[in-house]
DNA sequence: GACGAGGTTTACGTTAACGTAAAGTGCTTG
DNA sequence: CAAGCACTTTACGTTAACGTAAACCTCGTC
């Protein structure tokens, strides 16, 4: 237990400033359940652009950021050539024409539109997993009442 | 402007019965803006039964609302695997078994939860659109009051 | 009877999003 | 210094969900 000033950083996460912390590759992947290779391919495919040390990849807090908002999209169902889109004008933003600022207020409508027709279907298939939910229930019931 | 008695079908869909109606496959994916071969692919997959009439296939009211409901799941990022899973116990549902019903009720639980996430990555979602949204026009009226 | 519009099967092609394996680098620890 | 661990690159493999093409049937119609 010998820790005089070293950078043992990952057992207190919350020790920290947290905004100038930085993970590895191996972290980030622990703390949302991915494989580094599936980081390193949001990379690739211009999601994020970690710094590096040497050669090993160095995420800040905007990285990890990043990452959480990609995986979020991806769980509703966003390619992530979709995600890209919306985050490189994001980030083209500050000196952006007027152009580009417009057409990424139509993509944001666009999702938007997006979002809200994913609340409709979801409203609708809760509705339907009653209705079965039900009928199964009612079966059970009838098969004995040990449910 | 004539049609005495013939079966015209497709000009006005609510005219008839509605319930007996049978459908081409042409029809069904003019109607879900999808193409015949992904039709074909989801029957080869097993979420669709439709009879045949030589050998063609005729699709009833209840292939069509299978179809609309895989489609649905398909918006909601479930994989056509998952939409059969439930689709299969549904239909195995009269005569399924005890331990198939629970099943069923788990998997429906499962997806509840499922569909709860996404709730709250849109509200989250939409909170960053937002924020997106006002940022870039006010990067907008800065350069211009001509938005 | 040619033909065009729909339907059919068979089969190979394609894309997205990673998985997996191999081979190497660099630290630190017994 | 050997071993182990975490990281790296390169590259080929895999799966889901169709697309696409070819070759065929079967109507109603001109």
């Amino acid at each position: 237990m010998s820790r005089p000033s070293s950078q043992a950083q990952e057992a207190n996460p919350d020790a920290l400033p947290k905004q100038h912390r930085t993970y590895s590759i191996g972290e980030l992947a622990r703390m949302f359940e991915v494989t580094p290779r599936t980081i390193r391919f949001y990379e690739q495919e211009g999601l994020l652009a970690p710094t590096r040390q040497g050669q090993k990849r160095i995420y800040r807090e905007k990285d990890r950021v990043r990452l959480k908002l990609t995986l979020r999209g991806k769980r509703l169902g966003f390619s992530l050539a979709e995600i890209r889109e919306v985050v490189e004008m994001y980030d083209a933003m500050p000196d952006g024409n007027a152009r580009q600022l417009k057409r990424l207020l139509e993509i944001l409508a666009d999702k938007r539109a997006n979002l809200e027709r994913q609340l409709e279907d979801i409203r609708l298939m809760k509705l339907e997993i009653d209705d079965v939910d039900q009928r199964a229930r009612e079966v059970l019931r009838q098969l004995g009442d040990d449910a």
